[in-house]
DNA sequence: CATGGTCGTTAATCCGGATTAATGCGGTCG
DNA sequence: CGACCGCATTAATCCGGATTAACGACCATG
């Protein structure tokens, strides 16, 4: 039996004391499989439930008038998802399974224990919201001024430094489970551009591709041609209050 | 002598306790003056401070490479600036003004003691963090997936729509000391565009125009046009600690 | 009064990504 | 095994916004 993702993720950026890590585990008592593709929560209903990822990727969006989607972010084993629900009463965005997994939903009421009992616990999390936060302004800034090419390359670079938070041995291959049109609805593409810019990517000798595994075979210089900064790597605790 | 407009935007979520009062004016002890067009902090630098707006409009951007530059968000009095930095040791973004104004910085540490003392206005900190992120999220929709006019009528109702938490009297008329460009970067358009969007819009019956004057005699037709969501009007506070 | 700077408007041209459509591949289900 | 379906690929056409440039209004400056 594994140990808590939650646990480990929150522990990589803190040392947890005894209660705090009690509280967390609380946060995933109950658990929920769901199967690739079925919506787990719809936009717009009442916002009760967080959500702690602890097997498969998901994802949240919002969909437009004329059908369009917008994906906002991908979630990982490990991650708390919902957290920018806990400003509305109704959910802003809906979530979705990418591939098959494990969710652990909790009530949103549960966070009031944790701000009442542990300031240090709560100063992560909002330190977690953040990062979503910088993470999309990233996004703005490379779909509003940046081509196809870079808008891809900008997407994987932000997959591979969020998958290192958990895995830090990890290099630069990786398995990306998602189709064509999801990275697109993630960056402002369509499918067919996005399997352009892969192509060529993979002519220019930036990628190497195996199915749906990737290598980055060239990610300074990927990194470099976006401006990439990992807002994923430290999270700065200093200002945190002791627990 | 007027109140602290940051305790009137605060006490306009939730009663402040006088120990939570205490608290916040305390945050806006110093008060510097700033000009237009002035960069008060810019990126990539020690995260030190936060700032609260005292009067005047102020806005955060980042730039890329190529010159071109990316606004995030648009402060107005009683804002908080720089919530999203408290989690990385540098700032993401830059600083400045939109118009003259006041600003109190205060340093990111004085968070600590708000942790420490106020659950309850971390978790209103918290949540008004998550409104700057679901701003974004729309952002990003519109960015990506509508056309010039909808994203300029998206962000004059967003402006509207924060506006209105302060005045709450507030009509459809208001001053929006933005220039075009401005304008555009914030919505990923050239400042041609936006000019011809606004054109447009005044053609089309919309809105009317006088100098920086906006007046939105459409304002549902709007909405509509863009499945406008306001963020601002009511954060939910149902799940706060007690003070 | 003359000057230069910023900002908004308008027009001409260009290009990158959308759109549409056709093809092929692999997996799944009957 | 064959039919179907989702997904990646490729090509042809179209269009919206970028780019560049020119002009005028307004404003601050000497």
């Amino acid at each position: 039996m594994s140990k808590s993702c939650l646990v480990e993720k929150i522990g990589y950026h803190i040392p947890l004391s005894a209660q705090d890590a009690a509280l967390l585990a609380k946060l995933e008592e109950a658990e929920e499989p769901v199967r690739i593709k079925a919506m787990v929560r719809d936009i717009g209903v009442p916002a009760e439930h967080l959500y702690v990822v602890k097997s498969g990727w998901f994802y949240t969006y919002m969909t437009l008038p004329n059908g369009s989607r917008q994906i906002l972010h991908i979630h990982y084993p490990g991650d708390i998802v919902g957290i920018p629900d806990v400003a509305f009463s109704k959910t802003a965005s809906a979530l979705a399974a990418a591939t098959d997994g494990l969710l652990c939903p909790f009530p949103k009421s549960g966070l009031y224990e944790v701000f009442e009992r542990s300031p240090r616990l709560s100063a992560l999390l909002f330190s977690i919201g953040m990062v979503e936060h910088a993470v999309l302004a990233d996004r703005i800034r490379i779909i509003s001024r940046l081509g196809a090419r870079e808008r891809v390359v900008h997407f994987l670079l932000e997959v591979v430094s969020r998958l290192r938070v958990t895995r830090r041995d990890m290099k630069t291959q990786f398995d990306l489970p998602l189709s064509q049109s999801m990275i697109g609805d993630a960056v402002g593409l369509t499918n067919v551009y996005v399997s352009r810019a892969l192509k060529q990517m993979q002519a220019e000798g930036f990628i190497r591709r195996d199915g749906h595994g990737i290598d980055l075979i060239d990610e300074p210089r990927m990194k470099q041609s976006v401006d990439f900064e990992d807002r994923h790597f430290r999270i700065d605790t200093t200002w945190f209050p002791k627990s």
